[in-house]
DNA sequence: GTCATGTATGTAATATCATAACATGTCAAG
DNA sequence: CTTGACATGTTATGATATTACATACATGAC
């Protein structure tokens, strides 16, 4: 129902992506992406999974589980805490959606199935975040770990700072 | 009084580097560097900050804040949860301590006063924890900000993984 | 000195985030 | 129809972090 919202405030959002664009397609894209994805690797996208999903997609948002777990359970789903996590846990597990640790919060992931080491933009004035590939970074962070022995399985990047829109409203 | 140890078993560690060292040196050394830089900058190192510093090195290993408060109230500070997270917040502010976000924790920095953009190197079997800097991280994140006009002002680098110690012990 | 000011500390109460443990339901293989 | 694997629901609790307010201590005016 509601259009983008969650973390911080309303008028300022907590988009995932800086630049405005039309959300129905990300959605309608992200779900269709993620049933390809689920039925190629027989991963069971079930019907409370699904709709964590959606809800992270519409939002359009970084939310937490609480916030997750609000929205399903006014849908008859579950209304504790594993419910949320459990379904969230998945996602992340199956890549369709990632945890962004400065914020306690989850997003749908915008490059599902392509391999991908993200880097999270987070602005410290409006709460937006933003999801790119960072090939990169990932390189740079693995060189690093061979000078000391260290095996990388999964790295997280986060920056905090200022989005375009912030940065041109402060300045 | 004890060795290293904390989060994590007391046999594996948690260690802040991964080869051995001698740690009263480490401190020592540490304290001496926070010192100076806390003269120079003016800003006021005062005794419960001093000893949370003084804890995190002593312990060379990544601490939750209640554990941190618990050795602080235990040495007559104050025993509420604010007495812990403000000493720390402000040695994370001043460059002297780190957090980290996977673990929920904080650990003293190894490189305080050089201006450094640290990865931390996790070890998923042991909870080891490393510090490297990383300057060819920080740039390639810089690099994909300006691509969407992100202003970086911090980065959290986390890597999980295995330390070679574990990674031999597996294999 | 003592007064006002800013900063640091102490404490109580509460908010927020996350998991353990167990019960119940669903579905397909045997 | 039973069994076993997995998903979901629910209760309870644990772990992490902050708000709000009271008290103490320093510093610099007056
Ligand atoms: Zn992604
Ligand atoms: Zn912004
Ligand atoms: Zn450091
Ligand atoms: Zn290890």
């Amino acid at each position: 129902m509601a259009g983008p919202e969650g973390r911080g405030t309303p008028a300022a959002g907590g988009a995932v992506a800086f630049a405005a664009h039309d959300h129905a397609h990300c959605t309608g894209e992200g779900m269709a992406r993620a049933e390809a994805l689920s039925a190629a690797s027989g991963a069971r996208l079930t019907p409370v999974r699904r709709r964590t999903l959606e809800i992270l997609l519409q939002s359009h948002c970084a939310l937490g589980a609480y916030e997750v777990l609000e929205r399903l359970a006014a849908e008859g789903f579950g209304n504790q805490p594993p419910v949320a996590y459990r379904a969230l846990d998945f996602l992340v597990e199956q890549g369709l959606a990632h945890r962004i640790r400065r914020l306690n919060a989850f997003a749908a992931c915008m490059h599902p199935g392509e391999a991908h080491s993200p880097v999270f933009f987070i602005c410290r004035a409006c709460n937006a975040v933003a999801e790119a590939p960072a090939e990169a970074v990932r390189r740079a962070t693995e060189a690093a770990a061979r000078g000391i022995g260290f095996t990388v399985e999964r790295t997280t990047v986060e920056a905090l700072g200022l989005c375009p829109a912030c940065a041109e409203a402060g300045a």
